[in-house]
DNA sequence: CTGAAAGCGCTTACAG
DNA sequence: CTGAAAGCGCTTACAG
């Protein structure tokens, strides 16, 4: 490997010149830095980051932790991130961590690699095997503990992303105002007897939206319509809470708790030869990128996943620059999106 | 931050002691290694491993370089990439760059950083704004003249998937067998009146499936059948195309040259009202994530980049174990995946 | 404009 | 079983 020492030698100079020709200095000679850029060329030198770390104890790197690539919410949170920080002369290394273990040891491998940030994303253990939702919520929960513990004695600056860590800046979607939106769109479009489909998980946001439905439905006097099918919160349970709801009435809508659960139903509708939206309308939550790749395509409400990473790693450059953030969460806005299938 | 030397003066012992603790040595006397281990539990000390990979030099981690998180093709090899490093020690940092600029930047993030092995992905510069392929394509090829000319000088191992490097050993896609697949149960579902769905970028693996395509109608003595429709090799493409060929004829069945295409072709279909497949069949080729979600669901054959991952990986490993790799290229073998849509 | 010295936090190689 | 010395490749802080 080519070190700084041995362009110096070819160069004539110390080592010294060579660092300040590498980082831009202006205290050096034309001549020499010409001569010195061109040894450089030649060899093919480029600085030892890992030394030039050592010494300065800033990486210019954050870590962020995230689970599952197939769920877009999270790579576009990912995305984004990425984007910001390159702009501002960041690099970011993730994990993606699936199980405890993992995740401990991804962590680990940040803070002894000193990232100046860690973020941490939704995480979802042993979600690949979805056998037991709760469980994996557990695993999770272990995790952020250890995490917690981990990082308090560290010098590491943090942001999470729908994730609730003690003093810890959080990024929050806004799961209530996501199924306002969907309720108030259907409301609006006239409809009346609107059936939900929720996941079988009756807490956290799923509680949430369901609370919505529940409210608003009441508020408008509709109580009559209401029905709620409960199954997993993945296409197939999707498809068999509409299988069961179709056997029960064809109401004038659905709200489906998530995107993948309106998928799910989208494609029962299909199967049963109803038109869409004209004899069943349906609308999902979250907008992923297979809502344009349905038929017909879904009406949903994002929940603004780019956004989301766009002011976590904002957060996290002015946590970097020893700027003290402004309460301790930030709610991301959502979005309307309207397709074809309301 | 705690370094080893606070660890041991707490202790008593030299920073070699400690060292030795944290790395298992047992040349450690079992009492001092107690005080010892207690101590970095108090302390929270964790061995930097900047300090450790500069004086080792290698630094157990690789690099990915990718693009687009939206292709489950590339985000599938990543995962199992991932797997295998992590079974093996390894740490990967992978790089999600869209422009040559960013690819450049990410590639000397790996080597300053002194990673051990960099695996190249498949590239696809500006994809996002797919508005000109060809000028995409020449931005790919520019980084990878730039990131073998780089490279060759640096004591890096190196590893592609669907990628040509000069003196580079490549994971290989067989696009050739996937369309061959695709025309052959077609064939022994007993359709003649195929048509294909291609991309309009006649080169490529795009060319190649459309030569297997070609060239099985021929054997077959389907000649008169043979009718291409060719647009973008994205959904909206798939859209259009489908549009134009219905608006020639209903074909008994259609060989879409990716899922992608296909999903749009289905959209068309659906909206004719057509029903799938006992009007018309469509088979896709690679197996993205989304053909379990459309109606009916997309039979295909997948390209098995999982396995392609996996391989990578395992090759890299070897590499770095400082084995020769057999030959150049190793071709991943496809499989076809069968659901409702043939 | 340039360089000598010290040090970042570890490990290697040796000595005992 | 334990430690002193040297060094990994840089940069900081100082001197000139």
């Amino acid at each position: 490997m080519v070190t700084i020492e041995d362009v110096a030698k070819i160069c004539g100079v110390s080592p010294m010149t060579i660092s300040r020709v590498v980082n831009g200095s202006d205290l050096v000679k034309e001549s020499t830095r010409k001569k010195v850029l061109e040894a450089i060329k030649e060899t093919g030198y480029r600085p030892n980051m890992i030394a030039r770390r050592l010494v300065q104890g800033n990486s210019k790197t954050i870590g962020v932790l995230f689970s599952n690539y197939y769920n877009q919410a999270y790579t576009d949170i990912l995305f984004s991130i990425e984007e910001v920080a390159y702009k501002n002369g960041y690099n970011v290394i993730n994990a993606n961590v699936d199980d405890y273990e993992h995740a401990v040891n991804s962590l680990n491998f940040f803070l002894g690699n000193k990232v100046d940030g860690i973020i941490v994303l939704p995480l979802e253990m042993n979600m690949l095997n979805v056998i037991d939702y709760k469980q994996a919520m557990a695993e999770t929960q272990k995790f952020l503990e250890y995490f917690y513990n981990t990082v308090k004695e560290q010098e590491v600056s943090v942001v999470t992303v729908s994730q609730n860590i003690e003093d810890v800046f959080n990024i929050a979607f806004n799961f209530t105002e996501m199924a306002q939106k969907a309720m108030n769109f259907l409301f609006v479009k006239g409809y009346r007897d609107i059936a939900m489909i929720n996941s079988n998980l009756n807490d956290g946001f799923w509680a949430d939206k369901e609370r919505v439905y529940l409210q608003s439905m009441k508020e408008k006097g509709y109580e009559k319509y209401i029905c709620i099918e409960r199954d997993i919160g993945l296409m197939e349970g999707g498809n068999r809470a509409m299988e069961r709801l179709l056997g029960k009435k064809i109401p004038q809508a659905v709200f489906c708790a998530n995107d993948y659960i309106a998928i799910g139903a989208l494609q029962t509708i299909n199967k049963h030869k109803l038109t869409i939206p004209s004899e069943i309308a349906v609308i999902g939550n979250d907008n992923v990128y297979f809502c344009e790749m349905t038929a017909p395509k879904l009406t949903t409400v994002s929940l603004n996943a780019k956004l989301a990473g766009k002011v976590a790693m904002e957060r996290m450059l002015k946590l970097l620059n020893g700027e003290k953030l402004d309460g301790s969460e930030y709610v991301v806005e959502t979005e309307l999106i309207i397709r074809e299938s309301v």
